[in-house]
DNA sequence: CTGTTAGCGCATTCAC
DNA sequence: GTGAATGCGCTAACAG
């Protein structure tokens, strides 16, 4: 069995709350007492027990995370970063997976709050409108989605793709998205075209339309949405016989694991997810605590220049 | 605040064992008073604190899951079958990262029995020993670790590539792996090694050694023991303008969410990982009932056929 | 200043 | 069949 109070109290001839307070070092004992205190404690290995302490104090020291997919191959890099964030102020982390579902998501949160969960930390699904409840919440999602806590700056993120390509001499892009209904695909794309200068040309490719004619692109650069497509356009331009990135330059987004395990190496946009599960902690703790809570903040991002973008070659047109 | 079991009592008149009684069906109770109880039960929303009976019963109702790595791609999976199966159950998950360290293993087991997880499943680090704890422990890890709970058919998986490329013509063959210190890939590569068929030879390429002169392989053909391994291997062939499958059919392990964004699609070998995770959740409940623990599981492995393997060419050696 | 009493919400004896 | 008493381990509010 554990020890508890009650065993050091006994074993010291005081009572559990004197214990408590020494321990919790609320100041109300003796110097020499208190010494007596954390001398058997530590003799006795006592740890004391969150769950009691859960109960009364309504504080459980738990935060729990709702992912739409993790298997999704973005979210382990978040649920890390967040883990090791919680991990670092003690605090445990429960997960689960709303299976990109909405009713999935209420309910996770719903389980979550059940078992305790001090606040929750949520990557909202596509376009999911989280319901407000009385617990702590914080939104991992884009700067355009109404009630977000932290995000990286996916336009930002755009903006530096293109001047990455800019600067090495290209004009005419392909931008690759996936659905039209991501905020986060639709920030980045948004970005992009801000971003173009006059002289450049970008088209845009939606794959929920279909791949299209992507290996007959006449684009000498291609930036997805995500280093998934990327990758889908890697594979399918270098079965086609292209060379990245002799031909054409490509640059993903997150940078996935597998990004460096390719060749050539791809260049990509990255979150800083240890500055946004930092932000996303932070804020679950101020609210917990009373305090108002921290504006939204906008991480910025972060170009990656690998091997799969390389000057536009003359003649590339 | 939430409505506690005191407020129903009150609500009837009666105490609250009663209510506690006919809630969790003691059958100690009238049926008629039984079903006042549900009724206002469900009229006023209450949903009994976890924390407090968890506190009474000595149960939470939450598992922890340690990963070595949880941005690893390998893993997700894994997490995700654990969750969905724990869910069903009515259990949550607290997760932690081991971050393949040994000591951080040992310290977030440590940090989720206080959390009062009621027992934990455990993918250990490479040739890690999980320290025994007085709480129902499940190892997913391989069928040659000690202790091991449930597992892939690691070796199975291994002699399934094989024969699959043995179908298919291919006699010399390239067996790729990353580390010998890992079990996994051991046990993979020894189930290949075994199910060689005597007209065929394979040489085997252990990345921790340097990636070699991959693209001058004479092999007809190569089992990589991770996706990730195999991605690299599609890449650097098709980059040094060698077609796959036409030249050289490749597959790889654990069926990872880019395998079928890439072109051409990956021929993989699965693991069943809702049935992994089944058995090691059910292994720990019942250990928590004081039930015998079931003998380790071994499960079958799956071969995903897709396009990255084909017939072997005349010619080709 | 020091230490104790009370009670968080629940489930489990045991009397009635 | 039902309810009053008890305690899980801890800490906030109180009395000494």
């Amino acid at each position: 069995m554990q020890t508890t109070l009650q065993d050091i109290a006994r074993h010291l001839g005081v009572s559990a709350a004197t214990v408590s307070n020494a321990l919790n070092g609320r100041g109300r004992v003796s110097a020499a007492l208190s010494a007596r205190i954390h001398e058997t404690a530590t003799a006795l290995e006592y740890r004391p027990s969150l769950q009691a302490r859960a109960l009364r104090t309504g504080r459980s020291g738990v935060i729990g995370l709702v992912l739409p997919d993790i298997s999704n191959p973005l979210f382990p890099a978040i649920a890390q970063a967040v883990e090791a964030q919680a991990a670092a102020q003690g605090l445990g982390v429960l997960i689960a997976d709303s299976m990109g579902d909405s009713d999935a998501q209420a309910q996770a949160l719903r389980r979550m709050m059940r078992q305790g969960a001090d606040g929750i930390i949520v990557v909202p699904r596509r376009g999911t409108r989280v319901a407000a409840m009385n617990l702590p919440l914080a939104l991992i999602d884009t700067a355009s989605t109404p009630g977000n806590t932290v995000s990286a700056d996916h336009r930002g993120g755009g903006a530096l793709a293109v001047a990455h390509l800019a600067a090495l001499g290209h004009r005419q892009l392909l931008l690759i998205g996936e659905s039209r209904a991501s905020s986060v695909q639709n920030d980045r794309i948004s970005g992009m075209t801000a971003a173009l200068t006059p002289d450049m040309r970008a088209d845009t490719l939606w794959l929920e339309d279909g791949v299209g004619a992507l290996a007959e692109t006449h684009a000498t650069a291609l930036i997805a949405t995500s280093d998934l497509h990327a990758l889908t356009a890697l594979t399918t331009l270098q079965r086609a016989g292209r060379r990245v990135p002799h031909d054409i330059s490509i640059i993903g987004f997150d940078d996935h694991a597998f990004g460096r395990a390719i060749a050539p190496a791809l260049t990509t946009v990255a979150q800083d997810t240890a500055t946004i599960a930092r932000a996303a902690v932070a804020s679950l703790v101020a609210q917990l605590n009373g305090e108002p809570t921290p504006p939204q903040i906008i991480v910025p991002m972060t170009l990656i220049h690998r091997e799969s973008t390389a000057p536009c070659q003359p003649g590339d047109m």
